[in-house]
DNA sequence: CCCGTTTGGCTAATGCCACTAGCTTTTAGC
DNA sequence: GCTAAAAGCTAGTGGCATTAGCCAAACGGG
């Protein structure tokens, strides 16, 4: 029986790449092992189990995320910089719905967990955007929230199929930047909470 | 052996129960077998399998969810009524995370699926609350849709452990509905998409 | 009130899936 | 080349959803 030259790192590429394909919950080690050439057991050399592996599927979708975030962001600012971030990441989303899930899904194990640096990549890249705004340093926090929380909203339920009314989802989504754009760029004092 | 007085509908309330306490992923059969002091198999006398339960409550989740947010917004308008209305909307997701999550993952089965107009009842809702702030009719959509994304997307990470800093969320939530408040009623007409 | 039918329990069995044990072969270091 | 670790394999085990088929409980018409 020759080796079919696996790893961690392949293991787990192949199984984000099933992942897109067959959705989160779908994914299952009889149908990465098929894939692989390999048979079921053979994977356990490599990563810890499936609990294990949708980890590393999760770390490497938020590096990812983040990265194509930076990159897009680079070199831009304010509204432009905003429109480029949410675009790349609602393409990253619905080119690679299984990682993002995957993603999402993840739960941080311990302090030295890759993915606390992993998400804390994707806050960067938001957070360095909203600097271009100039904010209040109390609304910043406020602010990188409601965007992700919008981000994540929009992507999610258009993933799953959330819009059915055939108004342009495109339409919709410019909107939503611009109408962000222009809360962030108004500034109103009295949005901070009293305590 | 005496009957247990079970029913499709006992049997979807009583999984709804142990959905919110267990979560989404990790309702079985078994275990709400036992909940309800009865054999696995019996439950299929009253629903048709795990897919046709997480459905149904699905639907329960969503005519709830409809109904906390029109009675928290009933005799409101303005800003008064967003923030009831999204209030309600947070906290049922807080209280019901489970119900919340299944209906998020239930995918329409057909035209006549009850599925069908429980989401009509809360897209309803929301839209009752948009009209107050009287914006044009083809911005209505975006509206609602961000509207949607936002809370859905607040909700999700807040429920999934999402925002870590510790700069309290309730502020984060207020904040952000001042942000969606303002913005709403500035009706900036250069944000209508062009074509 | 009784009897046939429907209903709602049950036990037993199937099949899928994650995972483990333990064996064998390949590969890499010396 | 030899030794040992690494990476494949077959053969289980156990948990889960689901189905088949049995039997008792409720129920309705005579």
């Amino acid at each position: 029986m020759p080796r079919a030259g696996l790893s961690p790192a392949s293991v787990t590429e192949a199984a984000a790449a099933l992942i897109d394909e067959i959705g989160f919950e779908n994914l299952s080690m009889g149908l990465l092992a098929e894939r692989l050439g390999v048979k079921t057991p053979s994977l356990y050399k490599h990563v810890a189990g499936q609990a294990d592996l949708a980890h590393r599927i999760a770390v490497m979708a938020m590096i990812e995320l983040a990265d194509a975030i930076r990159d897009a962001t680079q070199g831009r600012s304010g509204k432009e910089a905003l429109v480029a971030g949410a675009h790349a990441m609602r393409t990253y989303v619905l080119e690679h719905p299984g990682r993002y899930a995957a993603g999402n899904a993840a739960i941080v194990t311990g302090p030295d967990d890759p993915l606390v640096p992993a998400i804390g990549r994707v806050l960067a890249s938001w957070t360095a955007m909203l600097h271009g705004y100039r904010l209040d340093r109390d609304q910043e926090i406020h602010a990188l929230r409601m965007l992700r929380s919008i981000l994540h909203g929009f992507s999610a339920l258009e993933a799953a199929g959330g819009f059915q009314i055939d108004t342009d989802v495109d339409d919709s989504f410019t909107w939503m930047l611009g109408f962000i754009d222009q809360g962030l760029k108004a500034k109103w004092p009295d949005l901070i909470p009293a305590h």
